[in-house]
DNA sequence: ATACATTGTTGACAGTGACTACTTAAGGGG
DNA sequence: CCCCTTAAGTAGTCACTGTCAACAATGTAT
């Protein structure tokens, strides 16, 4: 990220520098205090310059937070099978894949929830939000066609599987999932519960 | 919490005080940028007097979150039934507790899963947060048996059940399970499934 | 009563988000 | 070639925050 040893007075693409910038902090740093000065002093620019490019501090926040979005589902379309045989060698990946992101990006994780839901740039997040949901959604969808998912709303057990992997991420990232308390593999030990609760009765 | 007309130089019970106010803040602002200066303010003190309480900040919201999981410990503790005929009408209204007491206290739900883990008094909160877990852990126990609950590891189970409250608790809070999307009654659906996975198959 | 410990107050400091006025670089038309 | 417009960055200000040190008022033990 550091430019030509005579950077240029302009910088040229600051915008997404100091997307960088901050996604590189949000990575390193779990308890994501995160000053816009100091995002502007790590990509070498002025305090002030990336109000050029952002209107404040939230602004950049929710940018950072739909990329946080866009990439979650990038990462769960990638984890899909091709040819799962049963609803578990579907299922397991997708869970598995959700929940590594939010555990490896624990402050990025953190930032796509924290966000308020009021404002209007709230809309477009909730929009990237609920795009993740599709993911999972069109997964039960075809298992349902498929035979191998109840005959139910499917909405409601999408529902249910998003709470419960949203869960188990949260609860990880808070250090709360303590094998002592919790057992040795509890996301694996949760997801055979949900398997068992979507499975179509005849299975 | 307003004293005496003319109140004596030292307020007595400053430190009691000081978490009230602060309560009573985080029941109003569900956006709980919380100024530990406008606790002193509120409390009719002056800026620095929190300090003779609390080594810091974090040591007041600390307080607070363990608070809070104490009094969610107690909402799933009065919610349960005396003599349920089903698992459903056992998990049905503490579940129900567990989500409502998160919707109706956003900001303070929101703490008491924020607060950093690494530090030592997170140990005691995980404590507060663990005996939670076991509200949770106890009722299943005993579902168990009574042979309506699946036999295997009651750990997993109830880091599933956990996992799924905790998780919708959230996405209710951000505004997330919007109707057109998730249903009209979310946890109820998501409640079914998980109910699926917990009974026993003999049922 | 006098010394001490506790509790609260005042004032200061550095750091923050937000904003404004100023300066510099780059490009285009005449 | 020069001037002018405009985007990009800079410096400086303001109100506010968390924290700390010095000081004042109160209660308590000797």
């Amino acid at each position: 990220m550091q430019d030509a040893p005579n950077r240029p007075y302009h910088h040229g693409d600051l915008r997404r520098a100091v997307i960088e910038t901050a996604l590189d902090m949000l990575r390193e740093e779990k308890g994501w205090q995160f000053t816009l000065r100091e995002v502007a002093r790590r990509a070498g620019v002025s305090h002030a310059a990336p109000y050029k490019h952002f209107p404040d501090k939230a602004a950049l926040l929710a940018e950072i937070a739909m990329i946080g979005f866009d990439r979650l589902r990038e990462s769960l379309s990638a984890a899909k099978s091709e040819a799962p045989k049963t609803l578990r060698d579907e299922i397991t990946p997708i869970a598995g894949a959700y929940v590594a992101f939010g555990t490896d990006n624990p402050a990025l994780y953190r930032l796509m929830f924290s966000a308020e839901e009021g404002k209007a740039v709230g809309m477009h997040l909730n929009e990237r939000a609920l795009a993740v949901f599709d993911v999972l959604l069109d997964m039960l969808r075809r298992g349902q066609a498929a035979g191998s998912i109840r005959k139910r709303p499917i909405e409601g057990q999408a529902a249910a599987a998003w709470g419960l992997v949203h869960g188990m991420t949260m609860l990880a990232i808070d250090g709360l999932l303590v094998p002592e308390k919790v057992g040795s593999a509890p996301l694996d030990a949760a997801l055979s519960t949900l398997l068992e609760g979507l499975a179509s009765p005849a299975t």
